[in-house]
RNA sequence: GCCUCUGUAGCAUAGUGGUAUUGCGUUGCCUUGGUAAGGCAAAGGUCGAGGGUUCAAAUCCCUUCAGAGGCUCCA
């Protein structure tokens, strides 16, 4: 019998007989391994644990801890929720294509019938019955005529198929048990019992193959855990997610409000979100000073030359809004801050003595999003941006970007926000849409690669997301619950410099166009709040909490007491509220924790007579006799480091 | 922009053809209390807007606006 070397996960080689299987493998390791297998990793492609190994190899075997693991449980789910659907409504479901995501899968089909969540609780039964039977999963090699004559008649596969067929690849798919087939290249988990217990999530639709040119399909997402309380938890974070979602929290916290006369994506900040508006500026304002930037103001609208000197017309039009006529001339509404900072340069002789020159501005900005692309604080259509430019020599460009990365981090150390990542968007080579020469372009991307690098920063590079005029680096912060979005845009631009006419005298006496960065840390407030509220869940470190302290009386005898120390903070410059409503104690302190104020402080007798205060905190710690005096020093303390935490 | 769904008082909700339910909040009165809801009462709604069907529309139909989930887009 021939054999082959398998090298085992912890490093050891064995022998097999040749055609031996992953599951086997995974038996002959230890008998728990042999249930939790999901599939195999063969020299660093995974496998069908079904799949004979006919070479000497190297193995991994994968479980649901492995994210690929994981990806062969989800999309064979997949394929039990197509399954269940094709049995259930025989003849109305024309499936498209359905693949695992990073937290589970979708399946996307054409049919005449709408469907609605409602639908879910039926198909979820149904998926359970195959599930219970746990039919094997098989995979098949076929002929491109064989699989021709499978998927006859439904157009989407067909479509798939003849591409196969201009790539030449190989035709695979996968049979669950006798009566259900799918076009696949897996890999999937050897039986359907393996995949335990399916959620189906939500309904949306979704153009075929991504392009809004073609039809809409429907799409039904799922997620899919081996263990039952593992799904319950996963259960309990979207849930949990859902309570700190910023719009529900920004309605709850008087933050913000988007009125329906005023129009989508325009935001109104109440007073407690332009609390935090204004910190966050001035925070931004404090630390840029320090950082060597200079401030500057420009106007909202300008004369629409503008922007064709910067090309955003006519190639960015769609995306601002329309001009209006002053004077018989069009004005635009400005969509971005830098054609203004590129003129305040060119408004006096630079010389390379004044460079680097930053010149930045909470500038507010207008962008006409689409409308479905339009959420809450997340996507808007009017903004104010933490922006600056920083004109530069091309021997200063990398060490200035260096510092604007430093920047970030020093932002985001200060906020707490340790997750997140840079991607380097470049350009893609096949698209048109960029602007500017090749030489221009390739010194762009390794200037920026050159900062990168030598920041020491992870970074993931991306092609075709650069912006029209230079390769850019995008901050990808993630919140606790894990939604992602870009902070932050950045970019070593050499395009505007020549199309402003930039210029300034070098030490070599000649004309020189300055490298312009464009940079953005806090990106602009809607965003960055919209996540920080998520972050915080809405409890805000007190530097950011729109009502620092409530003193909350006992009965309505401290009144004059109360006043006496809401007087006190309030000169110390903490925001202060006195309750001193003829309400229970449970009752104002239900109120200040749903208000989420993080110093809450009650009077009664006792505190009256030694002047003290009874200090309770957000996570419901009490502490008797606390000084008032020695309080205010330390929570001014905490406010003007900004810390994160309060501890007294 | 496209697809699907949703839209009832400040907020959260009940209501499948007979002019609207409940809770919180608000206001008033009583209560003056020790760490997540004290009691009673009142006010508050052209049921997103406009049109249509019908004896009668929150409810059915059309248009429109807004929101949600996606897709496309995202300088």
């Amino acid at each position: 019998m021939p054999i082959i070397k398998i090298q085992l996960p912890d490093g050891s080689k064995r022998e097999y007989r040749k055609g031996v299987t992953g599951q086997e493998i995974a038996e002959s390791i230890g008998t728990g391994l042999a249930k939790a297998a999901l599939a195999v990793k063969v020299n660093g492609e995974v496998w069908d644990l079904g799949r004979p190994m006919n070479n000497d190899a190297g193995i991994s075997i994968l479980t649901f801890k492995d994210q690929e693991g994981k990806k062969a449980l989800w999309h064979s789910a997949e394929h039990v929720l197509t399954h269940a659907m094709m049995n259930l409504w025989p003849g109305k479901i024309e499936m498209a294509m359905g693949p695992a995501t990073e937290e589970g899968f979708y399946f996307d089909f054409d049919s005449s019938k709408k469907f609605t969540p409602d639908d879910f609780k039926k198909i979820e039964e149904e998926m359970a019955k195959l599930v219970n039977q746990d039919l094997p999963i098989v995979r098949k090699e076929i002929s491109l005529d064989e699989a021709k004559k499978l998927f006859k008649g439904n157009k989407y596969k067909e479509e798939w198929l003849s591409e196969i067929k201009e790539k030449g690849e190989k035709v695979t798919v996968y049979w669950t048990g006798k009566d259900f087939v799918d076009l696949c290249r897996g890999p999937h988990v050897s039986s359907t019992g393996k995949i335990g217990h399916i959620k189906l999530l939500s309904l949306a639709s979704a153009y075929w193959r991504g392009d809004s040119k073609n039809k809409q399909l429907q799409r039904i997402y799922g997620i899919a855990f081996q263990d039952r309380k593992e799904l319950n938890r996963h259960l309990e974070m979207l849930a949990e997610a859902e309570k700190r979602d910023h719009r529900k929290l920004g309605k709850e916290l008087d933050i913000f409000e988007i009125d329906e006369d005023i129009g989508p994506g325009l935001v109104l900040w109440l007073p407690n979100g332009n609390i935090i508006k204004e910190e966050l500026e001035n925070w931004a304002k404090e630390t840029e000073k320090k950082w060597g930037y200079k401030r500057v103001t420009t106007p909202i609208i300008t004369k629409e030359g503008l922007f064709h000197t910067s090309e955003h017309l006519p190639h960015y039009k769609e995306s601002m809004f329309s001009p209006m006529d002053i004077d018989g001339e069009k004005y635009y509404i400005k969509p971005m801050n830098c054609p203004f900072h590129h003129k305040i340069f060119a408004a006096r002789t630079r010389s390379y003595r004044d460079l680097p020159l930053r010149l930045a501005e909470y500038g507010t900005c207008h962008r006409y999003e689409q409308s479905g692309a339009i959420t809450g604080l997340m996507r808007v259509r009017g903004m104010d941006m933490n922006d600056a430019h920083i004109y530069c020599t091309k021997e200063q460009a990398v060490d200035e970007f260096i510092d604007v990365i430093k920047l970030h981090e020093y932002y985001y150390k200060k906020l707490g926000i340790t997750d997140y990542s840079m991607e380097l968007a470049l350009r893609d080579l096949n698209s048109d849409k960029y602007h500017g020469h090749e030489k221009m372009w390739r010194e762009a991307e390794e200037l920026m690669m050159k900062a990168m690098k030598k920041s020491g920063v992870k970074f993931k590079v991306e092609k075709g997301g650069a912006a029209f005029y230079g390769p850019k680096i995008d901050f990808q912060i993630k919140s606790v619950i894990g939604r992602e979005f870009t902070a932050s845009t950045n970019q070593i631009d050499l395009f505007m410099g020549e199309k402003f006419k930039l210029k300034y005298a070098g030490e070599d006496g000649k004309e020189h166009t300055p490298v312009i960065i464009h940079r953005a840390p806090l990106g602009t407030h809607e965003r960055f709040i919209g996540f920080l509220i998520e972050h915080f869940a809405g409890k805000f470190p007190v530097w950011l909490s729109p009502v620092q302290v409530v003193i909350m009386t006992i009965s309505q005898k401290m009144e004059k007491h109360g006043e006496k120390l809401r007087k006190e903070f309030e000169e110390a410059g903490i925001r202060v509220e006195l309750d001193n409503r003829a309400e229970s104690i449970p009752k104002k302190v239900r109120e200040a924790q749903l208000r989420k104020i993080p110093i809450m402080l009650t009077i009664g007798e006792k505190e009256v007579e030694n002047d003290t205060v009874a200090l309770r905190t957000l996570d419901g710690q009490v502490k008797f006799g606390v000084k008032p005096e020695l309080l205010v020093k330390k929570l001014k303390e905490n406010i003007n480091n900004k810390e994160l935490k309060f501890e007294l």
